[in-house]
Parts: structure tokens; sequence; C-alpha cells
DNA sequence: CGTAGGTTTGACTGATCTCAAGTTTGGTGG
DNA sequence: CCACCAAACTTGAGATCAGTCAAACCTACG
């Protein structure tokens, strides 16, 4: 039975080889990497703004967020996590955390030691290209981003939030795309969107008066997809899928 | 006399050096680059969505910036750009733009064939890291700007990108932090801050009458630097300045 | 000195927020 | 299995920030 270390590597072995064609001196250096693995409650921190990060986590089961704070106290979240993503990669270059990583939901994590990474990257062309580009698909998503908060209606934002989730999850292959639980609260929506959380709640009624979504709790069905990214303005071009 | 070429590497190797420590290989390696320069006008697309870049844009002289389109015509630029950026690194590992590139002013451009860059950091890890960092610092403004546009009111929006607008300019040595000449017209301020041209002259008609800034055309003066840092919850952190 | 693009101003509209009161849900201990 | 509790969700009414539309005013430049 495959320890969380091992599940770890392997995770991470795989999306890096999405990422790069690594070779086997490249794969070799990531089993080399120390790892210790933890589990999280719900809502805890991972980082803070302000840390100085020595370790790298990668996201091994259940959710998380990378938010910031405005000094008036309003939250942003800037990007939603799952399985299989690094949370934290700029803090292999960037020394002062400029922003929070929280867990939405219980969750699994493996702590990879920065310094070790960085040195594996420095020494593995490939590798660093691999990582390098995950960084990429990073800003490219907060780029849209930009978009959706500063030029869509709260209807739309909270479209395109829902189609980009469902989408990452049924790339990582975490379950189909039409047929989803969200992890986190309406007020978490409304915190990733630019919206309260009551409004979040009026635009998700009217997607489903809209018939583009069905909801019972937190599962939301998209009813037509096709007719659902039109609707949000979703082209995964974004996303920069790979493999 | 220098050329428009030595300007431009030897911007891109100051640039660099402050990112990384880079050895001689490292800064010979930027000299062995093949580099051609043009001129480019006022609202000249550099970079399209949808293009396969193949090369790498360093702004030379003149301001540019990135931006983003709705379906619906929607615009939102997601990044301001000044002599010595680099301006679309992320086109070196990922085949496709996500997004437009244009000047807003009369620019010289270096263009750098991205093949050779790709290569020098591939066989320069000092080179890599370097740039890497460099679209590190790039991501971290844009989580800034998901959270300028999302949870900040209309003026503190304005007053943030004036802040940040003035910082990196300092910081480039391309004049004082308090006295500026804004490149752009209050509509792309609008298209930058998720509002409309109408409600960017109120806002900053409203700085000025709080005593924040002077204005005389597009000239911009800071009047108190601590107050105004304060109202728009400036913090330069999140620029990761080096150097 | 005429023109075009940019800025400024006013009046009205509408999307989203705020506050406040229910209602539902999921988990916990008896 | 049930009762209870806290957190999350839902709904309503009124307030406000920012958008829209339209006109007038600059200002740089040919």
């Amino acid at each position: 039975m495959a320890s969380d270390k091992d599940q770890a590597l392997a995770l991470l072995v795989a999306k890096l080889c999405r990422l790069a064609p690594l070779q086997q001196a490249d794969t070799d250096a990531i089993h080399g990497l120390a790892i210790r693995t933890a589990h999280v409650r719900s809502h805890g921190y991972l980082v803070r703004e302000g840390d100085t990060a020595v370790d790298c986590c990668l996201l091994l089961d259940g959710y998380a967020c990378r938010s910031k704070t405005t000094s008036k106290g309003g939250r942003q979240i800037v990007s939603f996590h799952m399985p299989g993503d690094i949370l934290d990669l700029q803090h292999l270059l960037l020394s002062r955390a400029d922003h929070d990583v929280q867990t939405i939901t219980d969750a699994t994590i493996a702590w990879i030691a920065a310094a070790d990474l960085r040195q594996a990257a420095h020494d593995h062309p490939l590798l660093a290209e691999a990582l390098w580009r995950d960084t990429l698909i990073d800003a490219s998503i907060f780029r849209e981003w930009v978009l959706n908060v500063g030029r869509r209606s709260g209807r739309a934002r909270i479209a395109h939030l829902l189609c980009e989730f469902a989408a990452r999850r049924e790339q990582a292959r975490l379950g189909p795309l039409e047929n989803l639980e969200l992890p986190m609260t309406q007020e978490e929506l409304g915190d990733a969107t630019g919206l309260t959380s009551v409004h979040v709640n009026r635009m998700l009624a009217e997607l489903q008066s809209l018939g583009l979504i069905e909801r019972k709790g937190r599962k939301v069905q998209i009813v037509n997809w096709a007719r659902m990214r039109h609707f949000a303005e979703f082209d995964t071009t974004y996303l920069h899928v790979v493999g």
C-alpha cells in the first residue's frame, strides 16, 4: 500500500511530466526531494502574507485557496486549488509571501523543502522548465480573473468561475464536467468574484432560473455545457491545457 | 554612439542582474542573442491574443499594456509597462498568447528570438532563474490587481494604480516618485480598473479635491505621498523590489 | 483656425451593497 | 433516533456607488 509520501511523489511526477518532457535524471531528482505530509483542518493557514516560506506545499487531497486582504479587512481570493496543485511555487524564488494560502476543506498536504526543489531546478533544466511553465499558467489564470472581476456582470462572473472550476476539475480527472460539488461557501465565491455573499446567492438562483444549472445544496449540475460556456464567455485557452 | 541594439542588451543585462546573481557566462549568453529593434506607433499591436509568438519583446522606450477582451467587447487592461520591461516572457513557454500586447505611446521595441532565449535559459540556470523570477513578480502584480479591482472602491482603485505606476517608475529610475506624467488616457485608466472613463474622471477630481494629488493635463503631482499611500492602501511588498 | 480625440459636467438609471430577518442544513451529544 | 446548535443559505426593502447617455469644453496638431 502506497504511503502519502509515495502518492505525493507520483502525483508530482505525473504533473510535471505533462508540463515538460522530463528525462529519467529529472524524475530521479524529484524522488530525491525531502518530503513530509500532513493533515490540515478546514480553513487552516498554510502560508501567511509576510512569511518567509521554507517549504513548498503540494495539495494531495482537499481544496485550498490563495487570498489577499485589504487594510480595511476586505478579502479577495485570487485562486482556488484542487488535488495535484502546487500552492506556493512562487516562494521558491520570492522571499516574502505576498498573500495567504489557506485550506477550504480538510486537506492533506505534502511539504517539499524549497531549497531542495530550488537546487533540483538549478541542476535540471527540464525540471525548471516544468515548474516555470506551471507558474506561467498560474499567471494566465490571474489575468483571466482580473478580466472576470473587472469587466463582467455579477451573473457572468459566477458562471465563469463555475466553468473554470468544472474544467480544471475534469482536467485533473477529479470528476465529470457537468456534475460537481463545490467545496466553498457562497461567501468564498463572493470573495473570489468581488461580490457579497448575498449577491452570489441571487446570481446562483438566477443561473438556475435561466436553466443553466441545477442545484442541490453545494452540488451543481451544469444542465447545458454549451449554453453555460457561452453565457459565461468561457474559453479554455487561458488554462493552457497540456497533455 | 550606442546603437539601439547595444542599448537593449545593456538594459536587459542590468535588469536580469538585479533578478539573479548572473556570472560572466550568463551575460555572455545574453550578448549572443539575436535581437532586432523597431519603432512602433502609439496603439500598435505587438502581440495579439491567439498568436503563436516567436519573439519576445523588450520595451526600450515608451509605454505599453497587456489586455484581454470580453466577447461582448469589454476590455480589461491587465498590466502597464515601462522602459526596461519584458512584455511577453510567458510566450517563451506557452505556445498561444492568451492576451494582447499593445503600445500606448510611440515606442521602441527590441525583439528577441524566443527560441534563442529559451535555449540560453536552458543552458544557463541563473539566467533561467532571473527570467523565472521576473515572471513571478509579474504574477504577484496580477494578484494585487485582482484585489484592486475586486475589493476596492473606485477612488481607491485609481489611487492605488497611480501609486503603483509612480513606484515602478521611480524603481526603474524614470523619474521622481511624486511627479509623473501619465502616458494613458482616462479611458485606459478605466479599462485597467474596471471603471468607465466618466467615473475615472470623477475619481481623479475627487482625489484632487481631497488634496492627495494636483493635476495639469496628464501631469500628476502626488502632494503627500504618505497620505496617498495610506488612502490607496498601497504597500510595495507585492512588487518584490530587488536591488 | 478647424478638427479629432480627450476631458469635464449634469441628470437619470440600474446593479450591487447593506442591514435585517427568516429558513435550511449538517454535525454533535444525549 | 432525536433535539439542539452554529453555520450557511435565502429573501426582502432601502441605500449607494458606478454606469449610461448626452452635451459642452479643452487642447494639441495639421
